[in-house]
DNA sequence: ACTATTTTTTAGTATAGCCTAAATTAATAT
DNA sequence: ATATTAATTTAGGCTATACTAAAAAATAGT
């Protein structure tokens, strides 16, 4: 049952890594090149090296040209370190008072520390939260994810409701937009409006505001009906 | 008034550093390349490579064969990274529930951590500690320290009072023994006998338990009168 | 099918941080 | 003062992670 230990990664492995089982959450094929070096801002270059050292160490399978696919134990140490990430984004949300616009930066440094015990800890700390503040799932200890189903809001039909339960960008520009128009995680809404030329959609949010959000808006903003 | 600023480290220089920062504080005399080689259980040279790095940014001054003393520069940016560790030191003790023998190697780690807000929000989250688990004052975030008077163990006299405020040594193996020995930070104690053969000596904790301690543990607790 | 374009890999270079072995300088002991 | 010993530095090498430029492979357009 239990085969060889997982390898130890070093910190930029870790990042290469994370980077690529989310690149593969999208689309079953294998992961390319240059998705890879556009996501880590790296040259593509660099990424071959890191995929030859990462294929030597089993996370990945590599053939040259044709992209990669993560393997099981890529995907397990993958979602351990996204399960750190997410915990700490938690922590510095509800412990330290941060906005949801300024927790990724260094939840991206805080998700490399090296402790069992630490993680134990602060999940136990935080009371075992199952998402994070972008309602992203936070996975448990042996890498399992209890994901909601949802969709993106472009999918929603007019008169359709549901409620926002992730963003699929966290960047703090975006974030910071939906702040202002009064979105947020748990939030009721209602689509008034579709616009089929430019995909945008004008909703209601808890019943009170109408908005007007466009295409790039709309299509990071999951739902769950 | 307000100078340069302060150079930006790596993850190794901090390290190294630091470590001079601490050798410096025992005597006055410029630190040697091998002392620090002890500290940071590296071989003697890589400490000259380092030691020449660390010149080039100001942070120590190095003279050839004569060893290294720290700037100001420098104090202030080991301050900094002491700070850190502390804080994340009372932050696992206190809300984590480490015990003060198992924070050391883990705030070693999330000391390099960089995100002036994050250091500031804990800092505030903590209750503004002015001492870590071990006795030893957090530096604000300018660098000063308020240190309390205090010296070993071994400078009581017989039938002298006091109480324990901190410890030289943060290994677990002594941490544990003076767990053991129900001595911790905080307990009043009495120096009951000294043995001038061997250093040790015999004294009594919280007015209760006699305990007999070496010469090494005595050198290692530090008292307040 | 063949050429043009795009993608990816390889080759060669750089820096950080470590090492061992050899050379150099400082300290010490007679 | 000189010789021996100890401390320190230099020289040269190794690995990790980046980079640019050139070569090679895959893909797309006709
Ligand atoms: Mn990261
Ligand atoms: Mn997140
Ligand atoms: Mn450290
Ligand atoms: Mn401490």
């Amino acid at each position: 049952m239990s085969e060889n230990p997982l390898p130890i990664l070093t910190y930029s492995e870790e990042n290469y890594l994370k980077a690529i089982f989310h690149l593969s959450e999208e689309g079953k094929k294998g992961v390319s090149t240059n998705d890879i070096s556009t996501e880590m801002k790296t040259r593509p270059a660099s990424v071959s090296d890191m995929l030859r050292k990462l294929g030597d160490k089993s996370v990945i399978e590599y053939r040259k040209y044709y992209g990669v696919h993560i393997t099981e134990d890529g995907k397990k140490l993958a979602l351990q370190t996204i399960r750190k990430h997410r915990l700490w984004e938690v922590f510095l949300v509800e412990k330290l008072n941060f906005s949801w616009d300024e927790v990724h930066e260094v939840a991206d440094e805080l998700e490399h520390i090296k402790s069992k015990i630490l993680i134990q800890r602060l999940d136990e700390y935080l009371g075992f939260p199952k998402f994070d503040p972008h309602g992203d799932p936070i996975p448990d200890e042996y890498g399992d994810v209890r994901s909601r189903p949802r969709l993106p809001l472009s999918e929603i039909e007019i008169s359709g409701t549901g409620q926002i339960v992730a963003v699929k960008d966290s960047s703090a520009a975006f974030l910071r937009y939906l702040d202002k128009v009064g979105a947020y995680i748990g939030a009721r809404i209602k689509v008034i409006d579709k616009v089929e030329f430019d995909g945008s959609i004008e909703i209601l949010v808890d019943n009170k505001k109408s908005i007007f959000m466009s295409k790039e808006v709309v299509n990071n903003i999951l739902i769950m009906q």
